[in-house]
RNA sequence: CGGGGCAUAGUGUAACGGUAACAUGCAUGAUUCGGGUUCAUGCGACUCUGGGUUCAAAUCCCAGUGCCCCGACCA
């Protein structure tokens, strides 16, 4: 992609209503823009962004057996009302809408009704479990009070995948699965070594859920790490009774500021037993599906990874998840140097290395490093009088301070070997 | 949903109750070319909305709306 084609542009001044860093790199480098309080459009780089956290979510969860589907944001009262999570004194956090007749809708939140439905046209005996299905999504949540940027917002996307088994030993060893898979996720996406497995508060489902938590200063989650053992336990739950329950001492303990980037839940039969999901066992007894339930948003993890990596400077985007690996950069109006800079974009683009290209005429170097320290690329490649004078370009990681200049063969193997 | 703050060119900020200014951006022309280079000229605002006070309101008062922050909530 060439620079000089991308309509975004990257802005100096930072935007005075929001405060999060994450929104402000984010509209300062052109990767969301803000519609209204907490609801954000994705621009070109932001949707690239987007688009690669979504396909390692989707790897890993095709990988435990996921088949993934696309459910309706419009919601039918009926099925919530059967699981008594229609009214807004039950789920205060509801978009509802009226169709022209009249009738009631609503904007869904979450989807364990209308796919727990589904699953009765398809789940009737104990051969068609265990099964599990997921899907991308974009979720409305009426929040009292969105915040922090893209962190906290009313319209989102989400993954959310569910499980469906014969019973609690059979749901655990999905559940154990997915634990595993969300761990290699956030592996993937370069905040593995700041991401923890927090116990929490289970909701009005079970006692306990599984949330990954993500250290950063500005998290809204306060919880309780053991370095030694690399778990968490939630400050909401929290307590001696629980503590001896999993076997930690308080003195282990240190306090850390997170965002929950991920939450499992053990759903049990609550939906199964509202709307009938039910299975024929061997001998012919009918029992209720044992359920769970599997979040995570692509949006809020593409906000925490700028909150937990990103220095003074800008975004510093991991490998996997960057809009582009290389941005190159030409500097000086030298036709030499612009011819060499074409070359290098090809070459890059034969060896289907995703390259922006700072072709901009007229804009200083200076300028040129600024934007290129703002939009984060993992590695920024220039080509100017002096990289050439040493035959070469010179290549900087954006966590390195200093570029070294090597040949274009030895750039194709150092960008392929990551 | 409780509390606090803010609202002025695209963006960031100024302006005692008296013709709305500066920076940035954008346009044009020079200049420069390894860390937002320098200069000239120009474009760009019913000062959030509605009321009120006043000879006169961006400025004072009231109401509304929007945005940010703290807290509550967060399936």
């Amino acid at each position: 992609m060439r620079q000089s084609k991308l309509f975004t542009k990257t802005k100096k001044e930072v935007p005075t209503d929001e405060v999060s860093k994450n929104a402000e790199l984010l509209i300062r480098g052109g990767f969301i823009h803000k519609e209204m309080a907490g609801v954000y459009s994705y621009l070109p780089l932001g949707l690239r962004v987007l688009k690669n956290i979504e396909k390692i979510i989707r790897e890993e969860m095709n990988a435990i057996g996921g088949q993934e589907i696309t459910m309706t944001a419009l919601q039918n009262p009926e099925l919530w009302k059967k699981t008594d999570r229609w009214e807004d004194e039950k789920v205060d956090i509801w978009f509802k809408t009226k169709l022209k007749n009249d009738t009631e809708v609503g904007l869904g939140f979450t989807h364990e009704e209308p796919l727990t439905n589904i699953m009765k046209s398809y789940i009737n005996s104990y051969r068609d479990l265990p099964c599990s299905v997921y899907q991308f999504q974009t979720k409305f949540r009426n929040e009292a009070r969105a915040k922090s940027g893209i962190m906290r917002t009313r319209e989102f996307s989400m993954k959310d995948l569910y499980s469906f088994s014969k019973d609690e030993v059979e749901h655990n060893e999905f559940y154990e699965k997915a634990k595993g898979a969300y761990k290699n996720i956030f592996q993937r996406l370069g905040i593995g070594h700041l991401t923890y497995l927090t116990f929490a508060s289970g909701g009005s489902f079970s006692k306990f859920s599984h949330e990954f938590q993500t250290v950063t200063s500005t998290g809204e989650d306060t919880i309780y790490v053991d370095e030694n053992k690399n778990i968490a336990v939630n400050k909401e739950v929290l307590d001696d009774e629980t503590l001896g329950k999993l076997d930690l001492k308080r003195e282990d303990l240190v306090e850390k500021r997170a965002v929950e980037v991920g939450n499992i839940f053990t759903l049990g039969t609550r939906f199964s037993d509202a709307l009938d999901l039910n299975y024929q066992t061997e001998n012919g007894d009918k029992k209720p599906v044992f359920m769970g339930s599997y979040g995570m948003g692509p949006t809020r993890v593409m906000g925490t990874i700028v909150e937990a990596l990103a220095d003074d400077k800008g975004i510093i985007w991991p490998e996997s998840v960057a809009p582009f690996q290389v941005h190159l950069l030409s500097l000086g109006e030298s036709e030499d140097v612009k011819k060499e800079a074409d070359k290098v974009y090809d070459t890059l683009r034969k060896n289907n290395i995703e390259v922006l290209f700072d072709d901009r005429s007229e804009v200083s170097p200076g300028e040129k490093f600024a934007d290129a320290d703002l939009l984060g690329m993992p590695f920024r490649i220039v080509v100017s009088t002096r990289s050439m004078k040493e035959n070469g370009v010179e290549v900087k990681k954006r966590n390195e301070e200093k570029g070294k200049v090597i040949s274009l063969e030895e750039l194709l193997n150092l960008i392929k070997n990551v």
